[in-house]
DNA sequence: TGATATAATAATCAAAGATAGTCAAAGTTA
DNA sequence: TAACTTTGACTATCTTTGATTATTATATCA
């Protein structure tokens, strides 16, 4: 498994009980033995507005990153979902989204694997690659409208 | 004998016990001194769904390919539609194998729904007209080869 | 006390690294 | 000759790294 997905999961578990996280972002960096950019990457592809968390954060001394999870029910979790969801999407961004949606129990894992074997690229493979990722994004706007 | 059906038994053989192998594309490669490319050649020609497999993959540090595999035999019926399959299939034939399907009790009618909308026309607004059929037999191919 | 320097953080952005995919040409075999 | 296989150049995608910049708090100095 690579860094950055080991330090998205170390940061999904901090989440126990509460709906926020405040991490030091040098902290993190040099518990995982890595540059401190690399916990921004993290955080700009996994903790992002579309999967429902925002993320503060204050430079200086006593500085910190606080990541909030957006509490809402599961259909309100999928309406703002896709309401946001840009309508293009590649294989990786959904993944992410489905992994997101069943760590949240939005979606069970059958129904979030069948989701995730409709949009991959094995599916899409004889689409136009200039409309596969919006092909992707309007299946999984379908399918999740239709699970709300 | 060829050094694509060597590779192709090779990856047959790490099958043992698991349903699923995942390699490394370079590491293959180098492992029978072949280029990388060659082994996209093995996969798309050996490892089809009309012969039960399934794959995914990822670029990128600790990228991988990850070859999934089912046992057609488990479902004589998924089997003879898989195998038989079309390459092009309309919203109406896909709708009669479902409905099928859930008559035989393969799907039960959650998934069948949600396979449905997956491959309407609504979802595949996008795609192009000339392409939408063989499209759409493809994304139900993967998604029966994954259900079973 | 107010201004300024210093230390402590975090953000940004682009380059480098690590994979995998595509496509077409060349070679081989039936 | 048609189908299959091998090869390699080029492309796409994802991750890691580091240099530079921006911001904030605190200490110091006039």
């Amino acid at each position: 498994m690579n860094l950055s997905t080991i330090i998205e999961e170390y940061i999904h578990e901090l989440f126990t009980d509460n709906d926020f996280v405040e991490v030091k972002r040098n902290d993190l960096a040099s518990h995982f033995s890595c540059v401190p950019s690399q916990i921004n990457y993290v955080i700009s592809t996994r903790f992002i507005p579309e999967l429902g968390f925002f993320v503060e954060s204050k430079r200086g001394g006593n500085g910190y990153i606080k990541i909030s999870k957006i509490d809402l029910n599961e259909s309100d979790y999928l309406k703002e979902i896709i309401q946001k969801m840009d309508s293009k999407m590649s294989q990786n961004v959904a993944d992410i989204y489905l992994n997101n949606l069943m760590i949240y129990n939005v979606l069970d894992e059958k129904i979030a694997k069948l989701i995730k074997v409709a949009i991959s690229d094995k599916s899409l493979e004889n689409v136009d690659k200039s409309k596969k990722d919006i092909v992707r994004a309007n299946i999984f706007k379908c399918l999740l409208l239709n699970i709300i």
